[in-house]
DNA sequence: CTTGGCACTCGTAGACTGGGAGTGCCAGGC
DNA sequence: GCCTGGCACTCCCAGTCTACGAGTGCCAAG
């Protein structure tokens, strides 16, 4: 259907198109590259191209830019995935070795990630339910109430508070701690409904309240936090590029969590990545902004995803690059943790 | 110096150019106002106004706007903070009432100052060391660590990892865990430092080293925690206003915590409001942007700070009045908690 | 001190223009 | 049959010009 020559010229025009920010001609076109043929020829070609749906023209009689599915293709077939230099891997691996906690990997991984591609970064935390127990804490912290804090092996913790109505004793909350970490220690997020439903039978009557309180908030956590956080950097970058007039929406978009969660995807394997390219994220107002998505994780198990938006007219290769390897470095530092 | 028709000029100025977003003229002014005076005694004031320096005009022939100067003394002298209408207080407190823990309360604050604002909400996480111990907590998590574990009385949790450099009994673990909490439960974080410090001394000699690395771990934390988390949502609003051309520059004052913290200023009085107007703050690419900021807290005393961002030409009596309710209803959902 | 009148300034919007980049098409050549 | 040079055509863009109108500053009179 495209020759050899056709695919040539719609790489070079969406390559010349990301580097000018113009519409490219025949002409320049023929010049720049080594093509072999005159401008005429190229015409033709475009033509052909134009026709396909693979380019279009903003005005008659301007040059050409690629159309959502020109970069498609240019990203399925027409490209390769451009490694980081050995600085930028350094780069990334020094600045990333000195997160102390969960949260500072996530804050340096999204403002790096968004350096790295001047475009605006998202990183998702490590999931709940794809995490496992690592710890379990019972605190009580005024009459009535106990704060109980979960641990993972990712470093994540969360809290929340318990209404026990009532006073309780110093060794039943002891006791109910050491229950909950002897039946979940180690255990997977998504294991813990099963592994706690005897529970409230093992502990004497009269804390069996407290218990089944405890329980329900610690499987409400896992249900609520699904809704996983979502964090992003590098607006800033948004205002250089091609939005313009859709700057608001765009913005708008990156403070809904909703919203985001739908642009990085679904969590697959963390070794793929997945672009979304304009109106491929069915989303309004977002239609000119592409999305480049990676899951990261441990021992090659996906815990959640980071990837970055910029604008359709987007280095292609080397975002790709600089996702993927962010992706990985972040993996290993969660498991070195 | 300036009789009352000038600053009821003024205001007039300030009001009218606040809701038209246009230079406003003599003309116009002397008959939206009730002045009593025609556009040419207007105008003399309007010299004398200008020559002052309260306002100025972008083109020779065009209407007036305000100066920093002049906005300044509109906030100074000529407006009084609204008050919010009843329905907006309630929605303000259903909205905030139903957090359920510390992020939540922060991250659902910064949301509805900027929805009601329309402007950019800034708030900063309740301050460590203005704070007390709840509780710590020690899990250890692998060989050669332990997870440190630290619960405010605002409901703030900080985690550090602790390397210990060697095997520990789980009973080292709770003597050590025990003797922290005896140590500092209630404590302020101002007083650990002197509380901790003759704790080493109080453990056998073959935990010293584990203990000292604990508390070398959370004084470090106490420091540099004091950089102190802040969050802002509603970044879309810059996109409608006036921050065509500084946008960027304000988007990236926005994701620099440094530059926040010193929008936001020092805490003082929480019951007292912080208006900086234009290149008073004295941010480089700020200088259209005005900042209202208030103190947050429980029992009288500040534990930091939230505010808004926005253009200069802004709504000063409503966002003050937005900004100081819902700093007041912050702290009361806080001391509630 | 206020007011109406008046000349002046200057930014804005619209119309017009020439230049240039780029195209599509066609006829001729390898 | 495909490539190429030539050519007429389209249309954006930048610049110039003009008319207009809003707004001002000043002045002389009330």
């Amino acid at each position: 259907m495209l020759d050899d020559r056709k695919l040539a010229i719609l790489r070079a025009i969406v390559e010349d198109y990301v580097s000018t920010n113009e519409p490219v001609g025949s002409k320049a076109l023929a010049e720049r590259h080594a093509l072999g043929v005159s401008p005429a020829t190229v015409r033709n070609d475009m033509a052909v191209l134009e026709e396909q749906g693979y380019i279009t023209q903003p005005h008659t009689s301007a040059g050409r830019i690629p159309t959502d599915k020109g970069y498609r293709l240019f990203v399925d077939k027409l490209s390769t995935i451009k490694p980081l230099s050995g600085a930028e891997r350094r780069a990334i691996e020094t600045f990333l070795a000195g997160a102390y906690d969960l949260d500072d990997v996530v804050s340096r991984t999204v403002r790096l990630l968004a350096q790295l591609t001047r475009q605006v970064a998202v990183v998702q935390y490590p999931s709940l339910i794809r995490s496992s127990v690592r710890h379990i804490e019972l605190v009580p912290v005024a009459a009535g109430r106990l704060l109980l804090i979960l641990i993972t092996d990712t470093g994540r913790v969360e809290q929340r508070v318990v209404e026990t109505h009532g006073e309780l004793a110093d060794d039943s909350v002891a006791q109910l701690r050491a229950l909950l970490n002897a039946c979940l220690d180690g255990r997977s997020f998504g294991e813990v409904p099963l592994a706690v439903a005897d529970l409230p039978a093992r502990v004497s009557a009269e804390d069996r309240p407290v218990a089944v309180a405890v329980l329900s908030v610690l499987l409400e956590t896992l249900v609520e936090r699904n809704e996983e956080k979502i964090v992003f950097a590098g607006a800033a970058n948004l205002a250089l590029g091609d939005f313009s007039k859709g700057l608001r929406d765009v913005l708008e978009a990156l403070e809904e969590q909703v919203v985001l969660m739908r642009l990085l995807g679904e969590a697959g394997d963390p070794a793929t990545l997945t672009v979304r390219i304009g109106a491929e994220n069915q989303l309004q107002g977002l239609t000119s902004a592409s999305v480049i998505a990676a899951g990261y994780g441990m021992d090659g198990q996906a815990l959640a995803r980071l990837g970055v938006l910029g604008p359709t007219r987007m280095d292609y290769p080397g975002t790709m690059g600089a996702v993927r390897a962010v992706a990985r470095y972040v993996g290993q530092i969660l498991a070195g943790s």
